[in-house]
DNA sequence: GTAGGGTTAG
């Protein structure tokens, strides 16, 4: 195999200079003709090469042939094979000189090197016990082979180098390697193919491999395999498999074994205590945690500053700032100095209860000693980010860089987090780009932010392309970016775009997550379509997945929605025997149904059962019973438990509020109705479009109609939020009034903001307007119509002619029966 | 071999 390769000069390298010049070159021996001997005949020619090498180094020296015009010419030529020969000559000659030419050819002239070869060099590093070096070429062989290599490279170890001095050496650095390089089934292949040979791996090859299987169960069966051997175990494999089992949620096994390693002998180690208390804390656990530090100070091991790391970061998360300090003081009396980490995290303590002051004077105290790193800045973006602050946190970025800091994925991906929560998707995007042009590749996490923010915004499209580019970079979605896709796709009504990718998850193995099922039963339930709700859940049981609380709340929600009222009520009962709670969206869900059906006592039985198990109401819930009360005239009442709900702590939201005003709309009481909305604002609480229907649709039918316009009005030159209902019902109004001026005047504000008027719209004018005989008005309508390029449809023809015939306005008829012939939509009269 | 920073949902 011939390679192409680029020259460089070597030999202007002072290390490289240095160390072929103090070799000297070896006597020609026996052993130079048993090799040549070996391979298919060679001709020891002028043209051959590997004969020009061998007897040019020996004449010549080795530094002064491998640096001459011969060796120059023939170089780029030279085969793997070749190269194979003058390697193993090498070694049996001068092993020195076969790792110089070996790293020479490869670093120099950018060789390949053949498996051959590199073993050949493996096993003289390895009786050399230059293992750093050994390592090295390994790792360049396994870095080229990949995964999956253990059968191809086993095979010529086994059957080259079997009797090679050092030969243990080598199998037991392959499998290192390959668990350093995370090959965990090929380290595991070249460990069997060891045991075969009866060759032992050292427990540094062990305790690596150990910590590549922390996460799963196979970690006991190599511990085993340890104690078999009869390896002496380091203190380190203690510590991994204390991790593991931590890691695997085997708490208590984790402290079975330490207590087990104690009676050993070893005794348990300081990392074995911070890794059990660490992961008391990260459960919240911190009494434990803390009577673990007690028993550390108890077996005469003095905490470091990891014991110490481990539970102030504990007591942070924990909300216990206070208690957090104290152990930093306790630190530095104890002689441990708090370092950037201790800083960082209780400036992150400070942050998550919202204190940031409390956050600048940790970083105050801090920089009398430390420099702030990526993660304080992180922390600090954060903090302002999360404030709703973004430009605070790009000011951040640009102190970052000042300070000659990279920014981390992960403080790229809180900026994107901010603009995307502020609807900036765009500026999140160059961001983005920004982020992947120095050289950082974006994870899960980055992606599902963006892709829940393009979703939010409604640009399904590019969330897709999105989500395909991190499929194309092999990073497996997480179910939150699926989630986020599939969720947005269903609340946009395009629920059969949603199955179709809902399919491919299944078909590529990826919808483990319940609640990605949760999302589609409940996007199915939404529209009232139970039995593919239903089919979601028989294959949800046939697969084993186990439902949670909220997929029966979904489809609670699609049988209410059917109005089968019996079997939602049925579903109810059947949360229990799955071993789930019902929560008050589950009541919630069923109360509503009953209150819609004006069934208030089975509603407040809800209620009561809810008490019963101790399930608290939400907003939400008293929301209910307030429409309840609603429906039923009890207006004070429904104003009291208004009143009662703060009293509660629980905060009435918009809905609470349109429920209440909509009452009083239509009771008349349109003062009270407004008074409600003032309230709204005085609890900072922004009314929604649906809050301004309600409010129009009160003045235009219970009360005044120029109030109604003169709401409508202001709220439209503030630039109020509105939907087209708050147009269309008080054009409405105005028509049945036969105030055509006005409808016309409302129409117009409609189109200045850009809603769409369909047919639909015209006809409801026209109708009302030919009701009462205000044809030239409805004419006025009709060519307004034509005007925005909509063709009428039959129905108005017919109200038309009708009304012109009725009303005796012939004039118009001739006109528009000509239209009609003309567009082919003369009536069958 | 152990400690610190990000997403967020039916």
């Amino acid at each position: 195999m011939l390679h192409k390769w680029k020259p460089f000069s070597f030999l202007e390298k002072p290390h490289i200079c240095c160390r072929l010049s103090s070799l000297t070159f070896f006597k020609p021996s026996v052993s130079v003709a048993r090799l040549l001997e070996e391979e298919p005949p060679l001709s020891r020619s002028h043209n051959d090469p590997v004969f020009e090498i061998l007897s040019g180094l020996k004449k010549l020296g080795f530094r002064r042939f491998l640096s001459g015009d011969y060796f120059r010419s023939v170089v780029f030529s030279l085969d793997q094979l070749q190269v194979n020969k003058i390697i193993n000559f090498l070694r049996i000659e001068s092993p020195d000189f076969a790792v110089v030419f070996f790293d020479l050819m490869r670093n120099e002239y950018r060789f390949q090197h053949s498996r051959f070869s590199r073993f050949v060099v493996a096993h003289v590093l390895a009786e050399q016990r230059r293992l750093e070096e050994l390592r090295f070429v390994l790792e360049q062989m396994l870095k080229e082979e990949g995964s999956g290599s253990a059968p191809s490279l086993c095979e010529p170890l086994l059957n080259g180098f079997r009797d090679w001095d050092k030969n243990s050496l080598v199998w037991d650095m392959l499998a290192f390697v390959y668990s350093r390089f995370e090959m965990v089934h090929d380290a595991l292949f070249v460990l069997a193919k060891m045991k075969d040979l009866k060759l032992h791996a050292s427990i540094l090859t062990y305790n690596s491999l150990l910590y590549n299987l922390r996460h799963t169960g196979t970690l006991w069966d190599v511990y085993n395999e340890i104690k078999v051997s009869g390896i002496t175990q380091s203190k380190q494999t203690n510590s991994i498999v204390i991790d593991g089992l931590c890691r695997q949620s085997k708490l208590q096994d984790a402290v079975s074994f330490l207590r087990e390693t104690e009676a050993t002998g070893l005794g348990p180690s300081i990392v074995s205590l911070n890794t059990i208390i660490s992961r008391y804390c990260k459960l919240g656990f911190t009494g434990v945690a803390k009577s673990f530090f007690c028993m550390m100070l108890k077996y005469g091991l003095l905490p470091d500053s990891y014991s110490y790391n481990i539970l102030i970061h504990g007591l942070c998360i924990a909300g216990s700032i206070e208690e957090a300090l104290e152990f930093t003081s306790d630190m530095k009396k104890h002689g441990v100095e708090p370092d950037i980490v201790t800083y960082n995290i209780l400036t992150k303590g400070f942050r998550l209860l919202g204190q940031m002051d409390g956050a600048w004077k940790v970083i105050q105290r801090m920089l009398d000693r430390l420099n702030p790193d990526v993660v304080t800045f992180t922390i600090l973006i954060c903090g302002h980010c999360q404030n709703g602050n973004v430009k605070e946190g790009l000011k951040l970025r640009e102190e970052m860089l000042s300070r000659g800091l990279q920014l981390s994925v992960l403080s790229y991906s809180v900026l994107l987090s901010s603009l995307c929560k502020v609807g900036q998707v765009h500026e999140a995007l160059v961001l983005f780009y920004e982020m992947e042009e120095q050289g950082l590749e974006p994870d899960h996490v980055t992606y599902s932010i963006l892709i829940h923010g393009l979703c939010k915004q409604g640009e399904v499209q590019s969330a897709l392309l999105l989500y395909e580019e991190m499929c194309s970079k092999s990073i497996p979605p997480s179910s939150l970016s699926s989630g986020a896709i599939l969720l947005s796709l269903c609340e946009n009504g395009m629920i059969s775009e949603a199955r179709v990718y809902f399919d491919s998850l299944i078909m590529n193995d990826w919808a483990h997550d319940i609640v990605l099922y949760n999302i589609m039963i409940d996007g199915y339930a939404r529209q009232g379509n139970l039995e593919e709700a239903l089919e979601l859940y028989t294959i949800i049981t046939e697969k084993g997945i186990t439902p949670t609380t909220v997929t029966f709340n979904s489809l609670i929600y699609g049988f209410c929605k059917n109005r089968n009222l019996a079997e939602a009520r049925r579903l109810l009962e059947t949360i229990g025997l799955h071993g789930l709670k019902a929560t008050a969206v589950t009541y919630t869900t069923l109360m509503n149904a009953y209150c819609e059906d004006g069934n208030m006592r089975c509603m407040l039985e809800l209620l009561q059962e809810m008490h019963a198990k101790g399930i608290r109401p939400t907003h939400v819930t008293y929301t209910v019973i307030i429409k309840g009360l609603c429906k039923q005239q009890k207006l004070q009442d429904a104003i009291r438990l208004l009143e009662d709900m703060r009293y509660m702590g629980l905060s009435p939201d918009q809905v609470t509020y349109n429920t209440i005003i909509q009452c009083f709309c239509k009771a008349r009481n349109i003062k009270m109705a407004f008074k409600l909305l003032n309230e709204m604002w005085m609890n900072s609480l922004e009314p929604t479009p649906a809050t301004y229907n309600i409010l129009i649709n009160g003045l235009c039918v219970h009360g005044n109609l120029k109030d109604a316009n003169k709401l409508l009005i202001s709220l439209h030159k503030q630039n109020i939020k509105l939907t087209r209902v708050a147009y269309t019902q008080i054009i409405k109004a105005h028509c049945v009034k036969g105030n055509a001026y006005s409808a016309f005047m409302f129409f117009c504000l409609m189109m200045e903001k850009g809603f769409e008027i369909s047919i639909k719209d015209y006809s409801a004018v026209i109708n009302r307007l030919c009701k009462r005989c205000l044809i030239t008005e409805a004419q006025h309508f009709f060519c307004i119509m034509l005007s925005h390029g909509i063709s009428p449809d039959q129905e108005i023809c017919d109200v038309l002619f009708n009304a012109c015939q009725q009303c005796g306005d012939l004039s118009f008829v001739y006109e528009m029966l000509a239209w009609t012939i003309k567009s082919g939509l003369l009536t069958q009269k």
